[in-house]
DNA sequence: TTTTAGCACTCATTATCCCTGAGTGCTAAA
DNA sequence: TTTAGCACTCAGGGATAATGAGTGCTAAAA
């Protein structure tokens, strides 16, 4: 059954003003704010059908309404309306994403922080490549007499870098033979190829010449090791405590455990998976699979990072969550991380050894 | 006035039982802990000087004593025995921190949530450089015809990397003479010195060869930025929930608040400064100067991270805080990070770039 | 047929009161 | 100096009552 014009506009004001107050709903306050001219009696009885339908809820008899799941769910898909940043929130998300210098992780922990900070909720970010990730390039580079950096250049434009030391001294000569020898026979492996290549060298080379070749390809295996593992994060989940629904330690304590868990836990915790194309989803209170989530909605956004990887970020609060403002930072936040990955703006590494 | 042995081991029965319990100790509870052989009567005498001294306090007059800040620092300095880890704790602690292919943050940051996890408290991290970082060397590799990767290592032993897209072709001759002029004018200089030769450059050098030196260091610059500053990180806020003094939210959302934003603020927001040395710490409620912190203790202790830089890792928690073994633990840490970084072993580095 | 005013009813919330019991300080005897 | 005894204090918890926002239903009005 389609709703009428009027029970639309009564729910939408029930939506908004149960979002703003955390209270149940009456008909004096909806008679107010929905700017129908009508009297509450009205409003009750259009009340009474709603609740009948499913899109409102009684907490007990003689409460106010509250919505449903259902109800969000219409709100969301029908009724909500845009919400518009204001220049000083566009300003502060600009400035958060455009630092220079900073690597990828870095952009997008910094990228949940900000967008916590901007709706008042916790947000998780994650990150995983899209397929295996292999060795692209390697690069020595001469320190000492016995030392060298090697570099690897990954398939998903991860460069890393080590100081290894050397047994014995080593010539120009001898360094380029090795690059030459990593370069025709490990580019493109996969790590366990990788693994068995080295494996299959070990009998057929010189022992010196296989130690250095084995000290490198180690390297570059912990490499793709690395960054074959997802990255998750989490930020501002004391943002929670400023909802009332999370007043209560017991009601506060599970969820915020859970967010804590999953950075431990990888994608495999997440309350969805990391889809193709780049797409904005709501999970309304049961419509999480997931047990903890099941009084909580999740408002989330994929995006691509190159060619390589593929990221996610998402904001999770109470079902009475303000989707309106929420999904328009949330957005805005997805844009943008597309098109600075899209563009490749990704100009900087970093990495530590010994001297 | 030095305490005679009785009043110290009933001052020492009274802060165990008040950590273990949370509620205030009455005579009878430390009749029967202390192993004392006399009457509650005895002990209700000797708690009665202990307060008058200003070692115990009393909530309201028919409830049981609580340790002052004195009490607890009397039992820190004095009264505190030595708390054995078991072996899966030390076992936890080095794979935690023994992890290969790890940068300086991020060992940082791991080893604060793990000694979270071991403590049940929150923990922050820091680290900052102890003198101004400059570029120890150069390094520029060939990508393709108009792109190369500029490689900066500084004398705090961080490299990164950046492509650099040429506006036209670039022989390797051409490379080698840029790598020589960088080498020869920009290393050991600070952030400032550089930029100085730079303007200066600028008006003898042909504009073709100024531009690609400018590209470079200029990412030498934004390298040693960001060198310069510290890192903050906090692990494990939400632990302060499970600790009674913050069941109630008035009381555990201004110290959440003040360890969130820890991380923006920088180290002027932590309760002490980088000190010399290695050496541990501890702030008993009113002894902190922060306000937030007026009611928390702070375990923390200080290490070098290899000659240049300086880390402090710190436990944050009510006064009733298990002093005993937090500091084993934290000590424990301590000195394993200062081992590891004293052997330098920071073995990698990593890296995003545009393709 | 739809809307509205009126009214009795429901029930979570809050305030109030009382009771219980752990713990104290003091006194007087050991 | 230590101990037993005892009157006193006071936070915490449970029961009870008062409050008031909101409801559903009925009957009249539009």
């Amino acid at each position: 059954m389609e709703l009428n014009n009027r029970k639309k506009k009564i729910l939408r004001a029930i939506v908004e003003i149960y979002i703003a107050t955390a209270e149940p709903v009456g008909s004096k306050a909806v008679a107010e704010q929905a700017g129908l001219d009508v009297s509450t009696a009205t409003i009750r009885n259009e009340m009474a059908d709603l609740t009948e339908l499913g899109y409102l809820e009684q907490p007990h008899t003689s409460a106010g309404r509250v919505p449903s799941p259902m109800g969000y769910r219409l709100y969301v898909n029908e009724l909500m309306g845009e919400h518009q940043l204001t220049i000083q929130e566009t300003q502060r998300i600009n400035d958060a994403l455009n630092l220079r210098m900073e690597e990828l992780d870095r952009v997008i922990d910094r990228a949940g922080k900000v967008l916590s900070q901007l709706s008042d909720y916790p947000v998780f970010t994650a990150a995983a490549p899209k397929k295996r990730i292999t060795v692209k390039r390697f690069d020595l580079l001469m320190v000492e007499e016995n030392a060298f950096i090697a570099v690897v250049m990954t398939d998903n434009s991860v460069v890393k870098n080590k100081l290894i030391r050397m047994p014995e001294q080593l010539s120009d000569t001898q360094l380029q033979l090795l690059s030459t020898v990593l370069n025709s026979s490990f580019v493109g492996l996969s790590l366990e190829e990788m693994e068995e290549t080295l494996d299959k060298m070990e009998t057929r080379s010189a022992p010196g010449a296989f130690q250095l070749i084995s000290m490198v390809v180690q390297f570059a295996i912990e490499v793709l090791n690395q960054q074959s593992g997802q990255t998750i994060h989490t930020a501002g989940i004391t943002h929670l405590l400023e909802h009332p629904e999370y007043r209560s330690l017991d009601k506060a304590k599970p969820l915020m455990n859970y967010l804590s868990e999953t950075e431990e836990q990888g994608t495999s915790n997440l309350p969805v998976t990391l889809t193709e194309g780049q797409n904005m989803n709501i999970l309304i209170g049961p419509e999480n699979i997931n047990e903890a989530l099941k009084d909580t909605s999740v408002v989330m956004a994929s995006y691509d990072i190159g060619d390589n990887m593929r990221g996610i970020i998402g904001v999770v609060g109470p079902t009475r969550m303000d989707y309106a403002k929420v999904t328009a930072r949330l957005s805005y936040f997805a844009d943008s991380l597309t098109r600075m990955f899209g563009k490749g703006e990704l100009p900087s590494g970093e990495g530590h050894h010994e001297e």
